[in-house]
DNA sequence: CGGATTGTTGATAGAATTCAAGCCCAGTGG
DNA sequence: CCACTGGGCTTGAATTCTATCAACAATCCG
């Protein structure tokens, strides 16, 4: 039997929930607040929690954040209940990483389909991490599984993206993990006020998309094709599949992922404490080093001085600016829209 | 016969060194500069990659960043050759991810010995990674690899950091990853001009270190005990084959690496666009969270105004401004230096 | 060829850092 | 026991930087 945790300090709500979940035949544990809900889900694990946002003392965003810290807890399905359906609260919670959000009021059968459905979505994932498939070949006797079939992406579906389409958006549950074969995607996320905040823009050779299915989560950001693209669509259950069976392409991932997590210090500490010129430097050479992979030895970056600005989390005006500082000081060259680094060394060093 | 790469664009060093690689009985590839040197990357597979920093077109950094995007060259041994010895320079290339660092000029004793650890290094955790280790019990028929032993941290050896203490620093070789029984620890970054940024505050519970342990590089941030701490060492050896041989594990693990990841565009975010205001509210919301793990259910924030300051990126000054402005606007309330959120929903739902 | 979008430049206002000074508390040594 | 010193915290004033608003030029596109 199935085990829910619910949290919600409202007496009412409390037990008429849990009456419903009682009643579909689960186990509820209930908890008058974060922190006792919280104690509680450390020590008894449920398959489930659902919990209120607005409580007194702890919060929902706080519960949830609590739990993601540890590894063995932060995987237990989420669902937050909430009288505010307000779509950035919405976003707030799913970039918490809920599973769901309920608004309250809400009918007993909406409470079920979500229950079912995250319960569900989570033995799924799980299963397809952890099954290893048949193989073609018997494993080898030392059960060694570094030689597994390799990465291999001959042979499948290509999809072809014109500039300007979105390849995910936020808040879509990840069906697909992306490689790009041709053309150039930037991800970004959103603030509130409507601007954006780009945090990387890839090129052939790159995966986009899997931090979310490897988290089992909903898309918290955006891809959007920069220039005609031709991607790769690897079908969730069979990238989970290849995840759990192969253990080289997971060692892989995890480098990718803890890289990833690197670059993106980076990118804190070049926001908080650099000056506009020096953002302005290193979005250049980010972008530039995105754009040189494999052949493609590009030398000159050709993106929209809005894009670029969203790079470096600037206001337009500001970046052009700066750029035709660069160019008075021959770091950098514009034709036709097109900038050309003149002196790498110069920019990399520059001061702050 | 393991492969070499070597770019370099001075003729001379590069045939002088790849002599001294051919006599050692290496197979030395040659590139002439850091596009050659990148598509020669792809085709060849090199087990190592020797690479100047200083070269036209396409420098050093350039070759290296490139690399990491592709899953299957990211782990390719990476050794720097530059002129420049400054430490400022060797950390941005450390950071880069870079395995070794060679200051020209160097004897051909030096070179052989770089490039000997590394390959060695790269050799032992791949093995760590890949073995698995004979089990206690027979492997399930099905190969299911979920139920393997579970994370168990206890009965291990327990360490007591001081206050203020390095738990490690930047540039030095992961040999443990930390797991917090008691006490708290700041992981950060620091900046050329001596500024620093903290990117996490954690409790008991949490597990540090282990980013740069996962992507097998030197660490690229700190970590320093905020409060006498007791931490459990888990030694690379025995997490590295935790990884390799637990299902479950390497599943934490990479969702913790992609919640990481998530937290920290959100911080990015953060740093990019909002005020000075809103970015002292989410950080004391940050540290917070940070502080309640389980039965410690802290309500007050205990850490010095530098601290705060650094974790929101700003000066101390202007976080002691906002805070006294909060103090005013009963958001919070500040008794013997400890700061006591009064309206945690307002201080989440604050306008820019 | 208009109309729209994108890029550039100027002027201005607002925000945050920096420099400076003073306060408060704890620890130290006379 | 008390004065003294130093570190952390707070407040004030000046300065610097960057965003914003506005106008205009350039380019794209049908």
């Amino acid at each position: 039997m199935k085990k829910i945790l619910l949290i919600e300090d409202h007496e009412d709500l409390r037990e008429n929930t849990a009456e419903i979940l009682s009643l579909s035949n689960y186990e509820v544990l209930k908890a008058e607040d974060g922190k006792e809900g919280l104690e509680m889900a450390r020590k008894e694990r449920p398959d489930l929690i659902i919990c209120d946002i607005m409580m007194p003392v702890l919060d929902g965003y706080g519960v949830k954040n609590s739990l993601q810290k540890s590894p063995d807890l932060s995987d237990i399905p989420f669902i937050f209940l909430t009288a505010l359906a307000d779509k950035d609260d919405i976003r707030k919670g799913m970039r918490a990483g809920a599973d769901d959000y309920l608004t309250k009021p809400f009918e007993g059968i909406e409470l079920l389909k979500a229950v079912e459905t995250c319960l569900r979505r989570k033995d799924r994932h799980q299963e397809a991490l952890t099954r290893r498939p048949a193989r073609d070949r018997a494993p080898s006797a030392t059960g060694d599984t570094t030689a597994d079939q390799p990465f291999d992406l001959t042979g499948r579906e290509i999809k072809e993206y014109r500039k300007k389409s979105l390849v995910y958006a936020e808040g879509q549950r990840p069906t697909n993990v992306f490689h790009i074969l041709k053309g150039k995607v930037k991800t970004y996320i959103s603030h509130t006020d409507g601007k954006e905040l780009i945090t990387r823009i890839d090129g052939p050779g790159a995966f986009i998309g899997y931090t979310a299915m490897l988290e089992d989560v909903n898309y918290r950001d955006n891809a959007q094709v920069l220039e005609d693209a031709e991607l790769i669509l690897i079908p969730r259950q069979e990238f989970l599949q290849w995840m759990g069976s192969n253990g080289e392409i997971v060692r892989q991932f995890i480098r990718l992922l803890a890289r990833n997590a690197a670059e993106k210090e980076e990118g804190l500490l070049n926001l908080a404490y650099n000056s506009l010129r020096k953002r302005v430097a290193n979005g250049l050479l980010q972008v530039l080093d995105g754009f040189r992979t494999a052949g493609a030895g590009a030398d000159a970056i050709d993106i929209s001085r809005e894009n670029l600005a969203h790079v470096i989390g600037s206001a337009t005006e500001s970046l052009t600016r700066t750029l035709s500082e660069f160019k008075e000081e021959k770091l950098i060259d514009i034709r036709e829209g097109k900038i050309y680094l003149l002196n790498e060394g110069k920019l990399r060093n520059l001061v702050n």
